[in-house]
DNA sequence: GTTGTATTTTGACAGTTGTCAATTATTTTA
DNA sequence: TAAAATAATTGACAACTGTCAAAATACAAC
């Protein structure tokens, strides 16, 4: 009874939603950040962001527990649940708010292929540029954490988003639209572990061309 | 302190341990199913899998509580931690267990590309010929939930272990043979969802081409 | 500035989690 | 078959989780 109903309440009282789930994937949030917040809102939400930000640099993400975020941000328990479901739902608003970052870099529109190489090399590119968050991320971790596993599902979101739009208008190919995306977010993420993690000292270039090449037909190579 | 330890201690008075890493990946559980098992665990885990698949039919995963799994199978919870670190290690340990149907039909060797199809066609034959597991596993949940990721993840796993094996002696590809066993397994698994999720109606035939298509490089269509 | 309304915070609560030391059951050995 | 050793089970515990109704705060309109 205590838990059945937990997903059915929404406290419609707080400024807070749930995001509406576009046509290209689920990446639901409690708060929905595009909306008007009120000043006591974001400088809650950027207290409770901080704190994880702090608390993924001294423990691993599974020890990590909702007290430890209210102590560190001073807030009761209960305050952080009003803005988010549990640690994961902060963890992805943590992702959201760096994410921006390295969306905006990125064309809206081109052709295919440059377009994926292009959003691949941003992203390659963001982490070179922030090797202590990267190392943040993987710190007591692996590649195999909750941790990456969340931040990569986030990215993966938003680059097939983007190739979405890339292909949307390709109607030469044969295979439905939205699963060439997929394939293509896939691949874009597959890429970037390993240049991340197998190899990190790659240079950019290899890098594209296994991108390339497998983007191509891994068989024929 | 009572969290710090709780992933470092092991009971090694029982004869429970985790299975060593490959290098194709994760897939940690706590019980070592290739391990003689006493009638005694044998039948208690029976328990625990029994009650977890009865669990799912009745309510989404996220709902279910090892309290429940416990009530179910008439053991008291401390029991359940022996053999578990928590729900998702017997989720795993009952997609293993199940996973056994799918993986003995594989073909250990052969043509890649071939291979490819082939398990991939054993795959979606699996949920055809099982539809009602799959109605389970979706039941008040997508394609999103934690539910089939978790045995995604899975099938993604095995699938990975036997396209290594197809391709590792191949030594005229141009990107390394781990990245290029991650691709085709991500494929399978990409192709597996749209045609269970997205066009449920599809032939076979058709998500055939669909995969072929995509390893001969989906620009060139 | 006072009133009314909506937002935000809060303490307390019932339920869940994972652990431990102690107990019971099972197997092995003498 | 009795004793010793090993394996499995158990109840009780401390910590963590998510929820609620009530209190406090901010914010508008008059």
């Amino acid at each position: 009874m205590h838990v059945s109903f937990a997903l059915a309440k929404i406290y419609t009282y707080v400024n807070v939603e749930v995001i509406g789930l576009n046509d290209l994937g689920e990446f639901k949030m409690k708060i929905d950040v595009t909306q008007h917040l009120t000043l006591g809102a974001k400088r809650t939400l950027k207290a409770f962001r901080l704190a994880m930000f702090e608390a993924l640099s001294e423990k691993e993400f599974d020890k990590i527990t909702v007290n430890d975020i209210c102590k560190k941000s001073e807030y009761p328990r209960a305050t952080f649940y009003n803005y988010f479901d549990d640690k994961f739902d902060l963890l992805q608003y943590l992702w959201s708010y760096i994410g921006k970052d390295i969306l905006n870099k990125i064309p809206r529109d081109g052709d295919e292929e440059e377009g994926l190489v292009k959003i691949f090399n941003l992203l390659l590119e963001f982490f070179n540029d922030h090797q202590e968050l990267l190392a943040n991320i993987t710190k007591n971790n692996g590649s195999d954490s909750h941790l990456w596993h969340s931040m990569s599902g986030y990215l993966r979101h938003e680059a097939n988003i983007l190739v979405y739009n890339y292909c949307k208008d390709n109607d030469q190919v044969k295979v439905p639209v939205k699963l060439l995306a997929r394939f293509y977010s896939d691949l874009i993420i597959a890429v970037l572990e390993w240049c991340l993690f197998e190899q990190p000292e790659i240079d950019i270039n290899t890098a594209d061309e296994y991108l390339v090449n497998l983007l191509n037909g891994g068989l024929n190579a």
